[in-house]
DNA sequence: ATTATCTATAGATCTATAGATAATGC
DNA sequence: ATTATCTATAGATCTATAGATAATGC
């Protein structure tokens, strides 16, 4: 039952990409060890061969997520050299976003998971966190520095609030004019 | 072992305050029935004497933390005529309620526990949601009443937002820098 | 010989229920 | 007689580990 080399490094890589889907739908304490190694197609026990801790994979899979979106923002971006901002927006705020929180933004469907684990976790999160304030202060409206470092702090927030309260409100109606409203508000003909 | 009719009421009370503080520090899945009334100073068994299951539990809890936050918000808005909503802002983007999620706001805490739970959850979590907004929108700046509303979506969602991600990074400079840039955004003197 | 994965299981915990108990409320 | 709470437990699930297996990599 063993395999190659790279064989394994796959089925780690499999591991990660399926956790990272499977821990933002279902949150941390969703999914179990057990079925996560099954959608992997591997089996329970293999997975400490990998991974110290179940907190370990959550670490290195919201990593992996947020990395995800941070290359994605760029080719928004790159795309809409206009309104980059708006752009992101958009997407960020988005009803397939909402309706797909596997695929979308670890810190919207983990936030509170994040909140609760351990430093290595956090500061993972953390470094990324910094990285994507700074790609946004990059492309944003301001004066100076200053200006451009808050306007991608208050962008950053208010699309992570919008898009919780979008997916904790039952009323659709209500939920999309969250999201719109706040998209609309982000957009360079903004304030 | 039998206690009086209103003994009984005080006890289920003192459940659903419990589960309120224990949901929002621990998520949903967290902390299990047997502790919750464990802490209440019950017994596990007791429990589905009052609730039908786990999930009726968090649907009371929710709705009983954010009638808290509601009120709390009228009284704050009531103490600052002067700004309303940057008074709201500054406590709800305060260092003790990011430090303090047992007794802050349950979308925040519980967002992402509520975006999984059933129709009766969220029914109860958009009433309170769009009170929350109608009570916002009153004291929002605008010239129309739709303005004034759109103004309350925007504070409401860079609020949560903010609280999501301070939590979420273990820098405290960070955390502090969002949770002041968007609190300082929100004042009456900002945009 | 090493090691990636497997089966099997330990030990703890989970939600929910059954039936006993004992005090209230008629 | 009713009922709020209790003890005890069913049955499922959880994380983590031990030891076997079998193919790779030396």
């Amino acid at each position: 039952m063993k395999v190659t080399r790279e064989q394994a490094a796959q089925n780690r890589e499999r591991i990660v990409e399926t956790a990272a889907r499977l821990f933002r739908e279902n949150g941390f304490d969703g999914i179990g060890v057990a079925d996560l190694m099954k959608t992997a197609g591997l089996t329970h026990g293999g997975f400490y061969g990998h991974f110290p801790s179940k907190e370990a994979l959550l670490g290195e899979a919201v990593g992996r997520a947020l990395d995800g979106a941070g290359g994605g923002w760029q080719a928004l971006m790159a795309a809409h050299p206009g309104d980059p901002l708006g752009a992101v927006a958009r997407s960020y705020l988005s009803g397939a976003h909402r309706d797909n929180p596997g695929l979308g933004c670890a810190i919207s469907a983990l936030g509170a998971d994040i909140a609760r684990a351990g430093p290595a976790v956090q500061e993972g999160v953390t470094a990324r966190v910094a990285d994507q304030l700074d790609v946004l202060a990059g492309v944003a409206p301001g004066a100076t520095a200053a200006d451009k470092r808050r306007k991608a702090i208050g962008t950053y927030a208010a699309m992570i609030g919008a898009l919780v309260l979008a997916r904790a409100v039952s009323d659709r109606a209500l939920s999309d004019e969250i999201l719109e409203t706040v998209a609309a508000s982000l957009q360079s003909a903004g304030k």
